[in-house]
DNA sequence: AAATAACTACCGACCGTTAGTTAGTTTGCT
DNA sequence: AGCAAACTAACTAACGGTCGGTAGTTATTT
């Protein structure tokens, strides 16, 4: 479909160089189509714009979804340490994830509203899965009894850090990050022996 | 002076709007004179973009040697936490800290290289501060024995976090992050007693 | 003290290019 | 034949940037 092949590269140029800084010249040419034709499948730029955001959202909530249902392991502290390291990986291998950051952060002045209209309807439905994470870790004694809103909302800072890091630092920087926020905040939740 | 003025406003704009969503009219009208009288003072809009972002990484580096430097309280716990609130909120509260994060995070694609080089030169500046803090919180025994390095990145890690949902989320909600971010942070590396 | 030269900051007009968008037309598939 | 999707051509608006000229100030000369 042409549609997902303009979609795709949108997103491509969207994410790396802004919405300012991609025109639709530069998408048709990856499309290989001419600029017009564009506008037989979106109305807008803007229209194309919000395309993509929706997919990116979407993308990232399934995503969080699944690859959290599909890890197999045995204790909490593993488990949330794969889905802070997958939902890393996440944000760092894909255009989504590129995307997803700078709409949130630093999205076009004048799309601001309703792309935060847009990201409130996705917001909050990856809290369950954690929210059982820690449940069940505080009642096989591997977490501290306390407050879970608080344990989630760390876990939520500690993840846009290292998002963020992602963005700004090398590979192995990243990496090295990850463990040293990783290790900090499982010790500070954990039961210590 | 002229020269602060266009700086100031080029500032703004381009923090609020990014590079390319900011067009040397829109400065012009803003500081109160005609396009191109900006040419009398920046070679080129690169180049006046590259003056903003030096005034930008040397405010930030300014601002955390001053604001630490003159905390005056005794625990080095309440000094950790004075420092990322005090931090927070000057990334928050400037257009500096918008254009901070916005630079490191999605630089003009076609500046990057240029950009990373300058970050670089001012990367680390702060580290010795904080190295301190730790150092001494360990030798009063409010902090565990244990590898500084971890303790510096995961407060870095923190930090980021904390600065990345102040372009995200509500004050409120960054309020309550911080709080759990910092709860758990400190919890992680304290001496329990 | 008057005249001159030099310099700075600014402006209006304009250049070539590219932006997003529209209209009218052709292509190719069913 | 009909229809979606591609095309060419063209539009207006805006972009970054240049040019020539003009005030206003300062410095130098006579």
């Amino acid at each position: 479909m042409t549609v997902d092949k303009i979609k795709k590269n949108a997103l491509e140029l969207f994410a790396e160089n802004g919405y300012d800084g991609t025109s639709l010249s530069d998408i048709a040419k990856r499309v290989g189509i001419k600029k017009p034709s564009l506008y037989n499948h979106f109305d807008s730029k803007e229209a194309l714009y919000f395309a993509t955001i929706e997919d990116v959202f979407r993308a990232y909530v399934d995503y969080v979804n699944e690859s959290l249902a599909n890890i197999k392991v045995k204790t909490v502290k593993t488990k949330l340490k794969q889905a802070l390291v997958s939902t890393a990986q996440f944000l760092s291998s894909h255009d989504i994830g590129m995307m997803y950051m700078r709409v949130l952060m630093f999205p076009p002045m004048d799309l601001r509203e309703n792309i935060v209209k847009r990201f409130e309807l996705w917001e909050g439905e990856t809290d369950e899965i954690y929210i059982q994470l820690f449940e069940d870790g505080i009642k096989s004694n591997e977490i501290q009894p306390g407050d879970i809103q608080i344990y989630l909302q760390a876990f939520y800072t500690l993840l846009d850090g290292i998002s963020t890091d992602m963005f700004i630092y090398s590979k192995e920087k990243v990496e090295s990050k990850l463990e040293a926020g990783w290790m900090v905040f499982w010790n500070g939740i954990c039961v210590r022996k």
